[in-house]
DNA sequence: GCCCAATTTGCAACCGGTTGCAAAAAATGC
DNA sequence: GCATTTTTTGCAACCGGTTGCAAATTGGGC
């Protein structure tokens, strides 16, 4: 392991002059420079990152905290965090939260680690998990989380409740008139908020009925589970679901009772995950633009480093319809 | 940011005392534990991991790299290595060398954070990333690697020659004549593994004819595509796939052109990722034992952190076929 | 060539821990 | 109770960098 002393000694140089080539923005000649990166190259050195956030008080180590890695989007979450992460020279250090029930203890994993910031990536996840980040003075962006307009950390992600109302004014428009909130585990802020935004919006259609019910996860067999179940009594005309791969466990369930869909029944789903525009899966669903919501997150923990007071703000961004095959036309 | 100063000014102790109750194997009293821990307690002292891997040369990091951020099946790869990494008191930091060709600046990185070692997880990256891990003396596992009998690094895997082989003899004893590799990108070795033994299994069968293809990437649209292209010729009576994701591209091709699965084209994949088994997909496959790879990747790279110098070795895992619906029964 | 300001350089202390070594304290044997 | 061994403790140096400060060098103006 090559050090900065060894740098030094070859160059005939002190060790701060090294440092000093080695951190931007510090005052070295030309010539200093040029010395002292010949010597380094020859030796194949490279600064240890972490030797140096000793003293900076800097890891450009982002923690990555999830509880979901079943659900087929964060595929595009974990690519989109990663590269832009690297793009900024941060690094991701993943934790696996499925099984972690206590908000302290992934804070004092954090802590112990030094990262410079947290990213939360879940609408799953209590928000206990952000606000401890926050309480014990940790950068913390809540990516996927409660649309609240004064959140207690920073927020990115969709207005759940929007994305609701726009599900059902969708289904209203296409003439379903019994519509059904097949919505993710009841717990999670995003069922809730979608649920919220669905009723409010069916409520201003007179004419609509509307029941509600929750698969146990956001997972494929959650959503067949309660499809089948739904489809043992009278069912809906059209649901929505709180998540593409529900979306797909419900289609798995109607298509194998044999409804024809979407003209015997309609799905719409949200996210827009990759596999729901793959032909024959053609999942009629409302997008999150994911790739914005990642950058902007990524954005906002970087401002926090710089400026880790910052008042918590919620960035939202707006959804648009992806229409496939899955919901039968306006009338 | 408590300290161990903090905590030995508290407790009237020397700085040694407070480091040696925080390091198990350390010589301290009981009575001196106690008065630590009681003032670390007070104060919510964690020590601080980076600090101490100055002195001891560990940083409990471990570096995961891969490539492929778009094939479900790494889901599970991340959900199992996060996992089994926190088990053992290690932390993944991400790489995603999605577009990264040069494994020199690669080696830097991870030498830059100081990983106690790295984990490549991909069967599409070259094995010269993982040999220049080794060549700079971090050690590495190469999951999904080339299944050589004296490889240059530690691999974990299947034998994929012996899948290719098992792929062309299960096509056989199903009486499909006209049998097609449609494998991933060329490449890779694993395609190359796989349709060697796919090949010399089926020169094995006099019976048998063979046709070979490739898809550009393991992703669904490669394949689908690709098989659009082979349908417009005569197709053959049935395909193995290189990886499931592709043959979930080639069925919807074959089913969009109303062939029917799997009477008139049969179709078998590999790996057996989650989604294969979602009821609506049923999709035959050769399962990979992923979690027992991954296990014994990070149980081989646990064993690298006390012994660097081990002589490179494969393990390989047998594989089993997953009997669904993509392949027809057996004459 | 001299004086003064601006720039560059090295010294030494520090970041938060660990650890070899010797001194101090406790335990053991008689 | 004393000598000897064993265990516990603290000192101080060190890990690989950074940085404030003062000394040394350079450059500019005349």
């Amino acid at each position: 392991m090559v050090t900065l002393n060894d740098v030094a000694r070859l160059a005939g140089v002190s060790r701060s002059a090294v440092s000093r080539t080695f951190t931007d923005g510090a005052s070295v000649s030309d010539r200093m420079r040029r010395k002292v990166k010949k010597a380094a190259d020859e030796l194949g050195y490279r600064p240890n990152a972490l030797a140096s956030s000793l003293t900076t008080g800097r890891t450009k180590m982002i923690g990555l905290i999830s509880n979901n890695f079943h659900n087929p989007i964060f595929l595009q979450v974990f690519d989109l965090f990663t590269r832009g992460l690297q793009q900024r020279g941060l690094r991701p250090l993943i934790v696996n939260l499925s099984d972690e029930t206590n908000p302290e203890s992934s804070v004092d994993m954090m802590r112990q680690y030094s990262v410079d910031g947290v990213i939360v990536a879940s609408s799953t996840l209590a928000p206990e998990f952000a606000k401890a980040f926050r309480q014990n003075n940790l950068p913390v962006v809540h990516c996927f989380g409660r649309s609240n307009p004064s959140p207690e950390v920073h927020v990115v992600g969709i207005d759940n409740v929007e994305a609701g109302r726009m599900a059902a004014r969708e289904l209203a428009r296409r003439g379903y008139r019994k519509i059904g909130f097949l919505g993710g585990p009841k717990e999670a802020t995003s069922t809730q908020d979608r649920r919220e935004g669905f009723c409010r919006e069916a409520a201003a259609h007179p004419d609509l009925e509307v029941s509600l019910s929750y698969a146990e996860a956001y997972s494929f067999s959650a959503g067949r589970e309660e499809m089948l179940r739904l489809l043992q009594d009278v069912p809906c005309d059209a649901y929505f679901c709180g998540d593409d791969v529900l979306s797909l466990g419900a289609l798995s369930a109607v298509k194998e009772r044999g409804l024809i869909v979407p003209d015997e029944l309609g799905i719409i789903g949200l996210n827009d995950m990759e596999m729901s525009s793959w032909e024959g899966i053609d999942l009629t669903t409302i997008h999150q633009p994911i790739q914005q919501i990642i950058n902007s997150s990524i954005e906002m923990i970087v401002s926090m480093l710089d400026e880790p007071d910052q008042y918590p703000q919620a960035r939202l961004f707006p959804c648009r319809l992806a229409e496939r095959n899955t919901l039968r036309a306006p009338q």
